[in-house]
RNA sequence: CGGGGCAUCGUAUAUUGGUAGUACGCUUGGUUUGGGACCAUGUAGGCUGAGUUCGAUUCUCAGUGCCCCGACCA
């Protein structure tokens, strides 16, 4: 992508009604863009980096088995009334045609999923069964807050489990578990999230949250000084030992909730009877379980705490580009076709190279490269060319290197 | 939902009960080119409604929006 047609630019001042870190950053450098409070935009670069994100999800899903499908975002009320959260959930959004007919936007997908499941699926024969969706979920937060962190609308993965007896149901979820773990390894969050015991609700003892260490958190977390997974505010005021090891030296930190996981065993389908004919043709129902991560909090949880006074510095598996390419040129040289050159080669290499062509001083090319923040810049210059060709540079390090043109793209592989 | 704060060109800000100014951005022309360069040029603004007043962007009230603290958060 050459610069000089990127739909966004950077701004030098950030709007002062914005002050989480990740807002800040994100709108500064153009990738998001706010609607509302807690409504957000996805321009080039963002939707680039949320898509990333999705389909190092999607692998894992697909991985343990998942298949993906998506599920409308507009769904009739007696769905919600059926499992009494209609009147119960206070962050659903209520709608209404001009016929009267009530809608809700959708928070979440058991009372969608469940029927269709129902519809499709009446043999023991075709459990377990495993769908996921990546997809726009909307909730009405009274308080929306600290950017990409807490919307009103966000992104969310939902995968549901569908399983004839509960230790079926066990074995997935601990399948799941570990997928998470890839997850946020592949995401380059692995090292700061943190398995975490929350409370199970009424049908199991608990399920498990995934907590990313970070300052900018709502919650509480203690972390496990033995084992170093980590038990919730709740779960903290009912035990004093780790459920994982039994230790009991804990360490508090503020933490982000990326995914989590429940066994939702029949709270669902039982309102729904979704039963199926085991082999001995009774009809039994079935028991769930259901995995959420939410994408677009991912992302911001990666700028919250992968950054510096100068910008963002994404983890090379998710970043919008993997090089930035800048060419410093003046009126006599011939940077520009040496540029272009670069530019052809790393992409017909299948390198993603965000190509900074404008005709902008080199102090201000630098300043956008730190803040936007691609894992390596790769600068041209006469200077570069002199000493033999270009110099580059991870966004992390203080050092550059001169690289011959010929060996750059082993270097940044 | 309880409490607090804020609202002026696209962005950041200043001033004022009496012609709203600056910087960045953007236009055009030129000089520049290794850490947000310079000269000239043009461009655009008082959240909405009511009240007080000869006159309101400024004062008062209401609304709306945004941010923060708290509560809530399968």
């Amino acid at each position: 992508m050459r610069q000089s047609e990127l739909f966004t630019k950077t701004k030098k001042e950030v709007p002062k009604d914005e002050v989480s870190v990740n807002a800040q950053l994100l709108i500064k450098a153009g990738f998001i863009d706010k609607l509302a409070a807690g409504i957000y935009s996805f321009l080039p670069l963002g939707l680039r980096v949320l898509k990333k994100i999705e389909n190092i999800i999607r692998e894992e899903m697909n991985t343990i088995g998942g298949q993906e499908i998506l599920m409308p975002a507009l769904h009739p009320k007696d769905l919600w009334e059926k499992t009494g959260r209609w009147d119960m959930m206070d962050d659903l959004y209520k709608i209404k045609d001009v016929s009267g007919k009530e809608l809700a936007l959708g928070p979440t997908h058991e009372e969608i999923i469940v029927p269709l499941v129902q519809k499709y699926i009446q043999s023991y024969k075709d459990i377990p069964f495993y769908a996921y969706q990546i997809q726009t979920k909307f909730r009405m937060e009274l308080r929306s807050k600290s950017g990409l962190l807490r919307g009103r609308e966000f992104s969310m993965k939902d995968l549901y489990s569908f399983h004839l007896d509960e230790k079926d149901l066990e074995d997935y979820y601990e399948k799941a578990k570990n997928s998470y773990v890839n997850i946020f390894n592949k995401i380059g969050l692995g090292k700061i999230t943190h398995l975490t015991f929350a409370s199970g609700g009424s049908f199991s003892k608990y399920s498990h949250e995934f907590q990313t260490l970070s300052e900018a958190g709502e919650d509480l977390i203690h972390i496990c000084k033995k084992c170093s997974v980590a038990i919730n505010e709740e779960i903290k005021g009912e035990t004093k030992e780790c459920p994982e090891c039994g230790g009991d030296d804990f360490e508090e930190k503020k933490a982000i909730e990326v995914g989590n996981i429940f066994k939702l065993k029949d709270k669902f389908s039982k309102p729904f009877d979704l039963k199926v004919k085991n082999e001995k043709g009774e009809e039994v129902t079935l028991i769930m379980g259901c995995y959420g991560l939410g994408p677009s909090r991912v992302m911001g949880t990666i700028v919250e705490v992968y950054n510096d006074d100068k910008g963002m510095i994404w983890p090379q598996s998710v970043a919008p580009y993997q090089v930035h390419l800048i060419e410093i040129k003046n009126q006599k040289s011939k940077i520009k076709n040496e540029a272009e050159d670069i530019y052809n080669k790393l992409q017909s290499e299948g390198i993603e190279v965000l190509y900074d062509d404008r005709d902008i001083s080199a102090g201000e090319k630098f300043a956008d490269a730190d803040l936007i923040g691609i894992p390596y810049r790769v600068v041209v210059s006469d200077k570069s060319l002199k000493v033999g060709g270009v110099e580059v540079k991870k966004r992390d390090s203080e050092k550059s290197e001169i690289v011959k043109t010929s060996e750059l793209v082993s270097k940044i592989t």
